[in-house]
DNA sequence: CATTAAACCTGCGGGC
DNA sequence: TGCCCGCAGGTTTAAT
């Protein structure tokens, strides 16, 4: 569900309420929620419990809570997860799968999560190879920089880009080659720069990448300044408030309305077993 | 190595 | 009313 605006929306929230507690109670609800915490459930609570937070971090749909011990406990929203902070004293959440007192305040962090999708972990902070000045959690080395870090790199992105032999929107969602982008931003990009998806990356010039990066880093900046894209209430800031950039969405799920470059109306095709939405008349798709 | 399909979950809305 | 189908913001794993 997430992507890079509403992650961002979201370690925000989890750091203005987190920073400085200290962790004084952990119930792990469901064991899938830390599936990927291999040495156990126990373990998890473990690492937690007497901690404090330092600080929140993120690369693209990951986020990080720093803990004094040197670890951090990683965090993936997955399609459906939620960081909320509450009062302890405030009724379960009907998917809750992880709750965190936040001492000595009389709140706590809880995951929910009704698709379990996502997951949080604790594990060790290491050297950033990608090139960031902070520490990074060991096990997302494989996600690439996302395009609002400072460090990432425009021409880099491009080389890479251009070596693989794909479409440009397999290319967006992969995270190992720019993190922070799915669905309705890859969508969203696409419509602005004017490229089908399924155009060969290989072909692009360099003043096209230039230009498809200006349009992805635009619309992530404007969505992340409307509280991110809410179309239900599964995506919701730490206070429960849904995002409103749904209203600035030009292409994502507008299929049969008119784009409001053209007029032609948007379309709908199946790819990658999830939904693509371009406009015919202005997003031209490539021969063959 | 690069690339792509399948699997992992729950819930909702539409068609019959 | 109930059942079946398709669909949903994503990533990992396995197969090609």
């Amino acid at each position: 569900m997430p992507e890079l605006p509403e992650v961002e929306v979201v370690r925000a929230g989890v750091e203005h309420w987190v920073s400085g507690r200290t962790v004084d109670d952990v119930a792990v609800l469901h064991p899938r929620s830390v599936r990927r915490h291999t040495a156990g459930a126990g373990d998890f609570s473990l690492r937690l419990k007497e901690r404090s937070f330092t600080a929140v971090r993120r690369r693209g749909k990951y986020l990080w809570l720093e803990l004094d011990s040197g670890d951090a406990m990683l965090a993936h929203l997955g399609m459906s997860g939620q960081l909320l902070v509450q009062p302890r004293e405030h009724a379960a959440e009907r998917h809750q799968r992880v709750r965190i007192g936040l001492g000595p305040a009389e709140r706590e962090l809880r995951f929910v999560d009704q698709r379990t999708f996502g997951h949080l972990l604790i594990g060790p902070l290491v050297e950033d190879a990608r090139g960031g000045s902070a520490g990074v959690p060991a096990v997302i080395g494989h996600i690439a920089l996302d395009p609002l870090e400072p460090e990432f790199d425009d021409d880099v992105f491009s080389a890479s880009l251009r070596r693989r032999r794909t479409g440009i929107k397999r290319a967006l969602l992969d995270q190992s080659l720019i993190s922070g982008v799915g669905n309705i931003y890859a969508d969203e990009a696409l419509w602005r720069a004017r490229l089908h998806w399924a155009r060969p990356t290989a072909g692009l010039r360099r003043p096209q990448v230039s230009d498809l990066l200006k349009h992805l880093r635009d619309v992530l900046r404007e969505a992340l300044s409307a509280g991110g894209t809410s179309f239900d209430s599964l995506y919701v800031n730490v206070n429960g408030e849904s995002g409103y950039f749904e209203r600035g969405l030009k292409a994502y799920g507008r299929a049969g309305r008119p784009c409001e470059r053209c007029g032609a109306a948007i379309r709908r095709e199946v790819f990658m077993n999830r939904s693509s939405y371009s406009c015919p008349g202005c997003q031209r798709a490539p021969r063959s």
